[in-house]
DNA sequence: AATGAAAATGCAAATCGTTTGCAACAAGTG
DNA sequence: CACTTGTTGCAAACGATTTGCATTTTCATT
């Protein structure tokens, strides 16, 4: 239930401190259904505790991604964005419009993946698939 | 045959000068089959005429990009690299050990992605796609 | 609860890739 | 060849991210 709680054990045990950046940050991933950048997600710390600075984010979310708790994302243009990694595998499709980022699975676009690096003499270790495109207009 | 002859042309039809320094890089991107980045071209340049900058590359990629004449990528975590726009459309697996970049093009999977977007309402301007992994080990 | 070693923090400065202002310079036109 | 205007090189500015360092915290140990 609690989406945070994960985090925390999953840090002691990688044998890293819990400390107060640390828990805001992941109480802040856990509870973010966006894709936030850095400075996004320092926005929502400071907020919570004043003191936490932009260079503590940025380590935290290297460490987090080194752990695997979290995904880096770098879609067009802008700077890294993050997002918990607790969820199932997940591709995005980026509104251009809007810039809303739309999250979307399909095991067949998966398997055919694997079976193309399969061909070329390939294991995948992971991938990044993004389509950018504006909505249907009408009906 | 000649490569940057289309180049060449499509620069004029544009209405923007053909200057030494856009030759040059034109040149070094017509012959180039690997996808250098801003500075690789600029070493390529200086070779050629030692007075070209690194910001008359970056100006002439953004230049041939917005024309069409060059695709821009950035794959995980280094600079931004450049690829001629002449070929047909194909997406890239790079080599995790090697750092090769190495093109496919699947008809299916490009479908695919298509009727993704079309079941989400939304038509695809462009997308991404890279496989990460590594050679399959033994035979 | 007090101690201490080690790790983590905040801050500011540094780095990297890329962009930009500006004066000097060339491309293309007539 | 001359003129107009786009383009260049240079250096400084930029935005995102990283890093050195002195100071705090954490947490295992008394
Ligand atoms: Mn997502
Ligand atoms: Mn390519
Ligand atoms: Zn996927
Ligand atoms: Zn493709």
């Amino acid at each position: 239930m609690d989406q945070h709680r994960d985090y925390e054990s999953e840090l002691r045990e990688a044998g890293v401190r819990l400390t107060k950046p640390r828990k805001i940050i992941l109480k802040i991933l856990g509870e973010s259904q966006d894709h936030p950048d850095a400075m996004a997600i320092f926005r929502r710390a400071v907020k919570i505790d004043a003191s936490i600075s932009l260079a503590t984010v940025y380590r935290t979310m290297k460490l987090l991604e080194g752990l695997g708790a979290v995904h880096r994302h770098s879609f067009e243009g802008g700077p890294a964005r993050f997002e918990h990694a607790d969820g199932e595998h997940h591709d995005h499709l980026i509104d251009l419009d809007t810039g809303r980022v739309i999250e979307f699975h399909s095991e067949t676009l998966e398997r055919l993946q694997e079976q193309i690096a399969d061909e070329l003499g390939y294991d995948i270790e992971h991938h990044r698939l993004e389509l950018y495109g504006r909505k249907r207009r009408q009906r």
